[in-house]
DNA sequence: AGCACA
């Protein structure tokens, strides 16, 4: 099936993920990334052989979806471009809110998908089904404390400053976001002082464009991002 | 490459 031939979903599929990541750290940066296109109901990420380097990212509506398979496609996340569809069915946690989940139907399909396995390994003793212990939904970063957000008026400055960040905010999850605008250079935290970061630009033009498009942006609901220049 | 959620 072409993939463009699936029709949309307000889950979106992701594959060609980096398998070295942490499962909760996939799950925190995809949050940070994509929730700039909608509301995210849930993320699911299993490490298990067969589903590693995939993710389904599930939407409150279809629109954000939408634009989420556009715009992020192709997008260099952990070093690997990402392969974005619809996903193909619809994800439990909707089927729940609409309260079409059907658990009988569900067993129904999961016995059926184990035949059809064993059909092609009749041998192959067995080993215990192991509990994938697979950590909650979504897990939205905890949100920090808001530093006291200081008002100094400064000059450009190719460093920008950032506050008001969640709590888990890494390195990577903020490079992800900035690196999208022409002559980032870096991104720097201070392990000590959580919440704030400074990113590196070429020169204060590019600095400046990319904070007027992410000042305010939420990684959190909590959490507008703050953007000042860098002091000198 | 690979479409799950307990």
């Amino acid at each position: 099936m072409l993939t463009s031939d699936i029709p949309p979903n307000q889950t979106v599929y992701i594959k060609n993920l980096n398998e070295k990541v942490k499962k909760e750290e996939l799950k925190r940066s995809l949050y940070a990334l994509f929730s700039q296109y909608g509301r995210i109901l849930d993320i699911v990420a299993l490490k298990t052989a067969k589903l590693r380097g995939q993710a389904w990212v599930v939407f409150s509506e279809v629109p954000a979806a939408s634009n989420a398979v556009r715009q992020m496609q192709n997008f260099p996340f952990y070093d690997k471009p990402m392969r974005i569809q619809y996903a193909k069915s619809k994800s439990d946690c909707i089927a729940k809110a609409e309260g079409t989940y059907d658990k009988k139907k569900k067993q129904e399909e999961k016995a059926e998908k184990k035949r059809r396995v064993d059909e092609g390994q009749q041998n192959s003793a067995a080993n215990g089904p192991r509990a994938d212990n697979n950590g909650g939904p979504a897990a939205p970063p905890r949100q920090g404390k808001p530093p006291g957000t200081q008002e100094a008026a400064t000059d450009p400055n190719n460093i920008l400053f950032i506050q008001n960040l969640p709590y888990e905010t890494n390195s990577m999850m903020l490079e992800l976001l900035f690196k999208q605008y022409p002559g980032f250079r870096e991104v720097r935290m201070v392990e000590a002082k959580p919440g704030i970061a400074f990113v590196e630009f070429e020169d204060d033009t590019q600095s400046s464009v990319a904070m007027q498009d992410l000042q305010g942006f939420k990684i959190t609901a909590q959490n507008p991002m703050a953007i000042t220049y860098a002091k000198k």
